[in-house]
DNA sequence: CTTGAGATGTTCT
DNA sequence: GAACATCTCAAGA
């Protein structure tokens, strides 16, 4: 089990300046980090979907500018969270170069670090595999909010570090989907996940 | 395992 | 008004 001492280190500017896809891609396997107060959570990132306004109807900002979410244009690396269904978050890990609107949505984590306040967080009377799987649930688990929009992924409190010795993704093992939850856009493939990992959200058929 | 309804706030038409 | 990058619970197969 890791310590303290041995939680990793963000990753660097050039590893958020990777083309939307491949770093919707890279991204699983990665590891997102949180530290809030005492508390210090950790999850292997196992399902994520890109947004790419310029070209993608599901996308935010698409054809239609918004200020509320300027995040998306921010440098890569930057958090954009916003608040839907009138309940719940999204978390998203902007991309591309400043000025450019495009973003990752992260889907699920399969959590490794402070399940138990994970837990109590979701309500949850004990850990579950599947209590980070869902955008919705991984902002509960995690104790994100507005209030973490535009926060940098490579700060103290908020960060994603490279892939985990704890709970290790074959490449071989991603797969691509049409994305959950849009009306247009299906017949783009830009949810990625890892292939019959218990932790990633959606129906079984979604997750084979 | 699946389906469907309800909860709830912000943004868009 | 309607739609929405969602989740939970209860009921049915």
């Amino acid at each position: 089990m890791l310590d303290n001492l041995n939680i990793p280190k963000p990753e660097e500017e050039a590893f958020f300046l990777q083309p939307t896809l491949e770093l919707a891609q890279s991204l699983i396997g990665a590891t997102l980090w949180r530290h809030l107060g005492s508390e210090i959570t950790g999850g292997v990132i196992v399902e994520t979907e890109a947004y790419i306004s310029a070209v993608d109807p599901a996308s935010h900002n698409y054809r239609r500018p918004s200020k509320k979410r300027a995040a998306m244009y921010g440098p890569p690396g930057t958090a954009y969270i916003y608040f839907t269904y009138g309940m719940y978050h999204c978390f998203n890990v902007v991309s591309e170069p400043e000025g450019v609107s495009a973003a990752v949505l992260i889907r699920a984590v399969y959590p490794i670090y402070g399940q138990e306040i994970m837990a109590a967080r979701r309500r949850l009377a004990a850990p579950q595999l599947t209590m980070a799987a869902g955008p919705g649930r991984l902002c509960m688990a995690f104790a994100l909010t507005r209030a973490d929009n535009m926060a940098d992924l490579r700060g103290n409190d908020l960060w994603i570090s490279g892939p985990s010795n704890y709970y290790p993704i074959e490449k071989g093992t991603i797969r691509t989907s049409s994305r959950i939850g849009i009306s247009s856009g299906q017949e783009l493939q830009w949810r990625y996940y890892s292939a019959g990992c218990p932790a990633v959200s959606g129906p079984a058929a979604l997750r084979r």
